[in-house]
RNA sequence: CGGGAUGUAGCACAGCUUGGCUAGUGCGCCUGGUUUGGGACCAGGAGGUCGCAGGUUCAAAUCCUGCCAUCCCGACCA
């Protein structure tokens, strides 16, 4: 079909709108894919909808590919099955609640999980009914504190989810694998390179939880890749590459030491390297050479409070994010001044483990970060103010409840497969495979009868697609200094067809003649038409548009010649002017 | 929620410090003409509650107070 830039409603801008920072957001306001109309909000404009549409068929043909069946639910949802699963509050302000003229709660879905169960729950109530997958493409809302980058964070955005039931987890691994499996399809499809990282599970149990991350400044993912071996995760779930136990066992004993006002790691490797007593003689001491212990105060989900104590090395901050992800559903508070104060075992900057664990009499739990290995010195706290305790040996000289990999990751840092160096890097989450387990079979009463008449919970997975995210993260990919250079998968266009001539000239009727003849195969066709336009604004525009290709109708008209240009490749050939259309056409065969 | 910045035409911005005629420039838009291979030119035009409310003043885009909104960084979140 032929699409005249002469009516299509488009308004393409020169200037960069001043709001938008990330390449996607400015290049898709630019070109007049997308226009902001609420705060975190977008109108999709023509050609915009174009590439959504697109995007969403593929990921439609690819699950119905595996069997997964679509469905549609509103957006606006009850309340009720969000209070049985806890969501209505456990959701906290980034859900949009709402009332009806009653006054009767109702939310706008910012996922379906809840809607899903109680969906098979209604029409389900065997074995042999199962496995079932289902999946939806709807728009979901989330009440983001900071919405940002466009279409890469907003309120509203599209996404397509879909959820597996099975009887048992042999099952659930199946319906994992097809998904997973069809995932990597999806993205191939969309030209976007993915990177699937490990992610974690959090509360809902167990098993497996991987990430489809799109490699990208703007992402705002951060997640570490093995420069040798294929070991990929995100910073939750990375775990750190633990070095050989030490020898150190041998070493002379642990000494106490005065170290007055030395509150931090800084100022104690100061004064230790600033003491003749106390210098080593191999090396200084550094950052590294210290174990500190930070208390965090864990409040679980029955408000119960528990303390507890993590040991890393000195030159490294404990990863709130990370701590979180491992003590999930507690949350973590900081261990306040009121703490100390009714632990006056515990002296606020000279924390030792020699109090700490959970069988001495504060009991306080204490894991260790899995760099500190049975036999490995350090030099800590002492529990007195004003005094640290140097060549204190783990294994022979204290030992702790377990381990806690929770410390900030850094670039370099050991791989756990093979122990090379670790790159960090960032990424947009494109999409998320996970094995859910029976959390809402149960609360929502989702079972089926076994074979043997027995009630069985079912188990999910969910697995969730980032639909309009996906058009902004291949524009983030796909783009470059003079605009968007869409693959021919998810072009708005196949082929943007320009006149260059003079009005009256033989250029017109050859760009029709030819855009007419790629129509006839099928093509999709971009024909600027467009009158009083000078040939420098078409080239503009056709290059900030995005087309995989470019004909331009222009001076090698005259000569009987097209210009054909490869906008992915960014070549240009001149090609006869009857044998353009097969040109054309051949590529897209 | 904390920090920073900004709000003037569809877009990008100037004007505000030091209040003063009809609020300006470029792009875009309309009319006419000249142009036509890299965001053309000439002439004429349309388009503004200067974020909102209040205050000071003879006079407010400009000064004061409050509010709102948007963007950026962080916190939070997938």
């Amino acid at each position: 079909m032929i699409h005249r830039l002469s009516t299509l409603f488009l308004r393409t801008l020169r200037d960069d709108p001043a709001e938008a920072e990330v390449p996607s957001h400015r290049l898709l306001v630019r070109a007049g894919y997308i226009r902001r109309a609420a705060p975190g909000g977008y109108t999709w404009l023509p050609l915009g909808m174009r590439v959504l549409q697109r995007v969403e068929q593929i990921v439609r043909e690819e699950m119905n590919a595996i069997g997964a069946q679509e469905v549609h639910f509103p957006a606006l949802l009850p309340r009720e099955p969000y209070d049985a699963s806890g969501r209505w509050t456990d959701y906290g302000p980034n859900l949009f609640r709402l009332q009806d003229r009653r006054g009767v709660d109702y939310l706008l879905g910012p996922t379906h999980e809840e809607m899903f169960t109680l969906l098979v729950k209604d029409l389900y109530s065997s074995y042999k009914d199962l496995p079932v997958w289902l999946y939806q493409i709807q728009t979901k809302y989330r009440d983001e504190a900071r919405p940002r980058a466009g279409l890469l964070r907003g309120r509203e955005f599209v996404m397509k989810d879909s959820y597996s039931f099975d009887l048992d987890d042999d099952g659930l691994q199946r319906s994992y694998d097809a998904h997973r499996a069809a995932y990597v399809r999806v993205f191939e499809r969309l030209g976007l390179d993915v990177v699937i990282v490990k992610a974690m599970s959090g509360a809902m149990g167990g098993s497996a939880s991987e990430e489809f991350l799109a490699p990208c400044a703007s992402g705002e993912d951060t997640f570490v890749r093995c420069t040798s071996c294929d070991y990929r995760a995100n910073t939750e779930a990375v775990r750190i590459g633990v070095p050989a136990d030490g020898d150190a066992a041998k070493a002379p004993a642990a000494k106490v030491v005065d170290t007055p006002n030395t509150p931090t790691i800084e100022t104690l490797v100061n004064l230790l390297n600033s003491r003749d007593d106390l210098r080593r003689t191999d090396a200084p001491w550094a950052a590294g050479d210290t174990l500190k212990n930070v208390v965090v105060m864990l409040r679980h989900p029955d408000g119960r409070r528990e303390a507890l104590a993590i040991g890393v090395p000195g030159d490294r901050e404990v990863d709130m994010k990370r701590l979180e992800a491992l003590v999930i559903p507690a949350e973590v508070e900081p261990f306040g001044d009121g703490d100390f104060a009714s632990r006056p075992a515990l002296v606020k900057g000279y924390v030792g483990p020699d109090v700490l664990g959970a069988g001495k009499p504060l009991g306080i739990r204490y894991l260790l970060d899995p760099r500190v290995v049975p036999g490995s010195a350090w030099a800590t706290g002492a529990n007195k103010q004003g005094q640290h305790i140097v060549n204190l040996v783990c294994g022979r000289d204290f030992t702790a409840d377990g381990v806690a990999d929770v410390a900030e990751v850094r670039d370099g840092d050991a791989c756990p497969m093979c122990g090379a160096k670790m790159r960090i890097e960032r990424g947009i989450e494109m999409g998320h495979v996970f094995q859910l387990g029976r959390k809402y079979a149960e609360v929502l009463g989702l079972n089926v009868l076994d074979e043997k008449g027995k009630q069985r919970v079912v188990t999910m997975g969910s697995y969730g697609i980032g639909v309009s995210r996906a058009v902004a993260a291949i524009a983030e990919a796909a783009h470059d200094e003079l605009g968007l250079r869409w693959p021919r998968s998810v072009a708005p266009m196949d082929v943007h067809v320009v006149i260059a001539g003079k009005p009256g000239d033989d250029t017109a009727p050859a760009a029709e003649k030819l855009a007419a003849d790629l129509a006839a195969a099928g093509l999709e066709v971009l024909l600027d038409d467009r009158a009083g336009v000078s040939p420098g604004v078409r080239f503009k525009d056709a290059e900030l548009l995005g087309m995989p290709m470019i004909v331009i109708a222009g001076r090698g008209v005259t000569n009987g010649v097209l210009e054909v240009r490869d906008r992915i490749a960014g070549t240009t050939v001149e090609v006869p002017i009857a044998q353009a259309a097969q040109h054309v056409i051949a590529v897209y065969a």
